[in-house]
DNA sequence: TTTGTGCATTAACATATGTTAATTACCATT
DNA sequence: AATGGTAATTAACATATGTTAATGCACAAA
């Protein structure tokens, strides 16, 4: 195992929320941490589950899904290159709602979740990333939610498509299409409308 | 004005979020926060305004809404007593993206952000309690993703009334509509259908 | 190449929600 | 009590999205 490699994806991720830690302090999270590189298609949570650990795609692509009542399959977000899987299941709720998958070949660096937490109980400039964390994560659900409220299903698809250019041409369209809160089939009338009108 | 008071006041908010902070520090912030009585109906903050204080709802209710394209009032969110009047604008955007406003007489605690930002900065078991405050609001608007992704609205506004049941008799209908992302009209249709069957 | 499997598209129809306009109910003020 | 203004309801119709089923397409396995 590259440690220096790891290290220095953390340093780079860390630096895309404008945070600045010690290097010493990213080497002792690689030490803690462990590294898997998980098939495309496999998953990686489920629902019941306790949440033990907190993942950064280090590459490839996660996809987070809750199971509705009438067992259809919703995705909630998608976690592409340099973002975190993490959701509830890390503060607040020790049992996961959700799924996780991976939705191509994927590494992860996995951080146990007590390490974590003792690491932003000890460490000031880990729980000031923490908290960076928190509000950027907290900004992008009000801006979701702003969609929910003030668009149409094919101004989200638009935004959608601005925010994650790569992800409209690799994951499938059904996945889109219920993370914008449609049906496949709807999304597939909103693209044949949008090509039709130019 | 009487201290003491206030200090209760925010001591019992912040057990309501099981954080312990030492009541001198209580005191503290309450020495440096201004109070005001605002009566109903009232604009407490303003799209484009800069955000300069956080407001902590003593009693009383406030309402943030956006205004949409075509000019249209919706609902973001209430902010019963025991609550704070938070937003974006607090966290990343130094101008507001949303209004304020009161929908009763209503008492609030006003901290200037600086103050707050100090105050996290300085003291940790502020910045505990900041955090969460982070979790909560995170966990809460994940609650209401989920809403938009698996339910339909009659759902919606059934989780809505055993959250929230004060606020859905005193509310006007046409708010809660559009909190739910509907038109009034169809919240109308919504509640007729609900009485008719049981 | 053949086969199988899942995905995207399409069409027809069903349902939920939006829109408009009229009516009624409910207040606050005078 | 009378007035005026806002909110809620209702109905008729428009539109967006859901549902079902059929078809074609792409890709992987045999």
């Amino acid at each position: 195992m590259d440690k220096n490699y790891f290290v220095s994806q953390l340093k780079e991720f860390s630096e895309s929320y404008q945070i600045n830690v010690d290097e010493d302090i990213l080497g002792e999270i690689v030490n803690k941490a462990t590294f898997r590189v998980i098939s495309k298609g496999e998953i990686i949570a489920s629902i019941g589950e306790k949440t033990t650990a907190a993942a950064l795609v280090l590459s490839g692509l996660a996809r987070c899904y809750y199971i509705d009542n009438d067992g259809n399959d919703i995705t909630r977000g998608f976690a592409p290159e340099g973002t975190m899987c993490m959701d509830e299941g890390f503060f607040g709720y020790s049992e996961r709602i959700c799924m996780w998958e991976t939705l191509e070949e994927t590494t992860l660096m996995l951080c146990k979740t007590e390490d974590i937490k003792k690491l932003i109980k000890e460490n000031v400039a880990i729980k000031d990333a923490w908290i960076l964390l928190l509000e950027r994560a907290l900004r992008y659900k009000i801006y979701r939610e702003n969609g929910f409220l003030v668009e149409n299903a094919t101004e989200r698809y638009i935004h959608f498509k601005k925010m994650y250019p790569n992800l409209s041409e690799t994951v499938p369209q059904k996945h889109i299409a219920t993370y914008l809160g449609i049906a496949p089939e709807s999304l597939s009338r909103i693209r044949r409308a949008m090509k039709e009108t130019d």
